[in-house]
RNA sequence: AGCGGGGUAGGGUAGCCUGGAGUGCCCGCCGGGCUCAUAACCCGGAAAUCGGUGGUUCAAAUCCACCCCCCGCUACCA
């Protein structure tokens, strides 16, 4: 039983935003789950460092290109350091063994036959020494920066032949009707029909800021059959981890996994991934996020004003996976003060005072008998595992939110209507005792939606349960029950 | 234009593939309970012709056809 999970390697030209920490952290929020219930689990991060834009904007800053991704490498780990995100490694494609993994695979691409050399028709601008695609080009086929007319030109270049795999593609999306992302999928199939043998180099005089062809040293490799090798040359051999299981991505880039991503493997002789899952992109008040608006959100200040735990809350519950989401700061707010602190973070402290009040003192104790109404809570332990199994990622999420609020709800629900803070001695200890069961158990299966909050429970309740191995019963004998326990500030502004 | 996704109470969503009483969840609103707890918790209620029209069926939010509205994609940019 193992998972290995990814996320795309990210273009450090500038630091992480809330789309790259929302694959992020969905990312993390499997990896955590897939750990809990003892899968072997491999969750790998990293950042794509060639390519055009990274030396000029190298240039323009007068930075060497690796002075350049080297800083912005530290940035992005300094960013997920702070969300807390568990990645087994963070690859680097400027690293010595990710060259030298494309360069062998391309080699066997090539010796294939799979490469060949023909002629690119571009669109150059003498201004920007470089290619568009009539795309990038503005109304007029004008250079977008210099704003005049860009020339037809003709260079040599290498072809992958993306179309000889076109039957095996199709073969292979039938036969595994999971592996693409389910919102784009009949995209993806419709795309199919018109697929076009791939250009997969550039010319040095171009772009030098990249990996040269082991066959011809006069160009670089195109960036993506660079970039999605990463998902390879992370594993440093590892390959009992092969192939990826969940491969997470913004739907701008699926058809690159979906595609050009397999027919590389098939070509190169490897096993194809299992998933290629996309989620939306996310909307601020509705509207696009840009720079211009001024509305783009940090997912560090999300995280510095309410907490890391309700910043992954909102992600992982509120949007709808898949679908585009909209947040707002009016959202993290109610999701943070009403849900986190309200249900959860209250009763946690709940509970503390009214133990103390009770037994006098900190040593914990699981119930006699255990109320009917808890027993229940094992099914979501059980649903848990089974939806993990089938790697259903988007039935996991909304189960998780729905669990959450049920499972802390009926905890709360049973304290009201027994209302031990009226009753004496035994009778209210034994209510305690199973409400702090209850709670032990849920704060278990809660670890990968809310690792920071759970675990500071665990340490200050000096337990530490996992959920593959956590069982309704004995949890609270092993506990001692904190004074106090406050787990989310409340946020007024 | 082609293709794809979406249109479910005031807002946001799940359900749709594998038809079976409008069934669920969050926010908001109204009423009640509790007062142990970070004015937090619990219970109940109002509110939806499930985008529209037609069809299949004993039965349609769910299947089929057409139409309307919103959004996105159309790859050799990173």
């Amino acid at each position: 039983m193992k998972r290995f999970i990814t996320t795309p390697i990210y273009y450090p030209n500038s630091k992480p935003h809330i789309g790259s920490a929302y694959t992020t952290i969905v990312s993390d929020f499997f990896a955590r789950l897939y750990r809990e219930l003892g899968y072997k689990t491999y969750f790998l991060t990293g950042v794509d460092e060639h390519g055009e834009k990274i030396q000029k904007s190298a240039e323009s800053k007068g930075k060497s290109p690796q002075e350049l991704v080297d800083e912005m490498a530290d940035s992005f780990k300094a960013a997920w350091k702070k969300l807390g995100i568990s990645y087994d490694r963070f690859i680097r494609t400027t690293e010595d063994g990710h060259k030298k993994l494309v360069r062998d695979v391309l080699r066997k691409v090539y010796e294939k036959g799979d490469i060949y050399k023909d002629v690119y028709e571009g669109y150059y601008c003498v201004g920007c020494e470089r290619y568009y695609t009539e795309k990038e080009l503005m109304p007029g086929l004008l250079c977008p920066y210099h704003h005049k007319p860009v020339e037809k030109k003709r260079i040599d270049a290498y072809f992958f032949k993306l179309t000889k795999y076109k039957d095996e593609l199709l073969k292979y999306f039938k036969e595994n009707p999971k592996f693409l992302s389910p919102k784009y999928k009949e995209e993806i199939l419709n795309k199919m029909d018109d697929i076009k043998d791939i250009c997969i180099s550039r010319p040095v005089s171009q772009v030098s800021w990249g990996i040269t062809l082991p066959f011809d040293e006069g160009h670089v490799a195109y960036v993506w059959f660079d970039a999605l090798l990463n998902y390879m040359s992370g594993l440093d051999g590892k390959m009992e981890f092969w192939p990826p299981d969940l491969q997470f991505m913004g739907k701008d880039i699926i058809w690159f996994h979906s595609v050009l991503w397999p027919a590389m493997l098939i070509s190169a002789g490897y096993e194809l991934p299992k998933r290629e899952i996309a989620h939306g992109f996310l909307t601020v008040d509705g509207k696009k996020m840009s720079k211009s608006l001024g509305n783009v959100i940090d997912p560090l200040e999300v995280a510095e004003r309410y907490s890391v735990d309700t910043l992954r809350y909102y992600l992982l519950t509120k949007v709808p996976f898949g679908d585009d989401g909209d947040f707002s700061w009016k959202g993290f707010k109610e999701a943070h003060n009403s849900e986190l602190l309200g249900h959860y973070g209250n009763l946690a402290n709940r509970l503390a005072k009214l133990w103390q009040r009770a037994f006098g003192d900190s040593k914990g104790e699981s119930p006699k008998e255990l109320d009917e109404r808890f027993k229940k809570l094992e099914n979501i332990k059980e649903k848990i595992i089974e939806l993990a199994e089938a790697n259903d990622v988007e039935k996991l999420l909304n189960f998780y939110g729905e669990s959450f609020l049920h499972g802390i709800g009926d905890i709360n629900a049973y304290l009201n209507e027994k209302e031990p803070w009226r009753k004496e001695g035994e009778e209210a200890k034994e209510i305690l005792r199973n409400t702090l069961e209850a709670f032990l158990y849920m704060t278990t299966l809660l670890k990968p939606l809310l690792p920071v909050s759970t675990k500071k429970v665990m340490e200050s309740f000096n337990i530490n349960l996992n959920i593959k191995d956590v069982e309704l019963g004995k949890l609270g004998d092993e506990a001692t029950i904190p004074e106090e326990l406050m787990l989310f500030k409340k946020v007024e502004e």
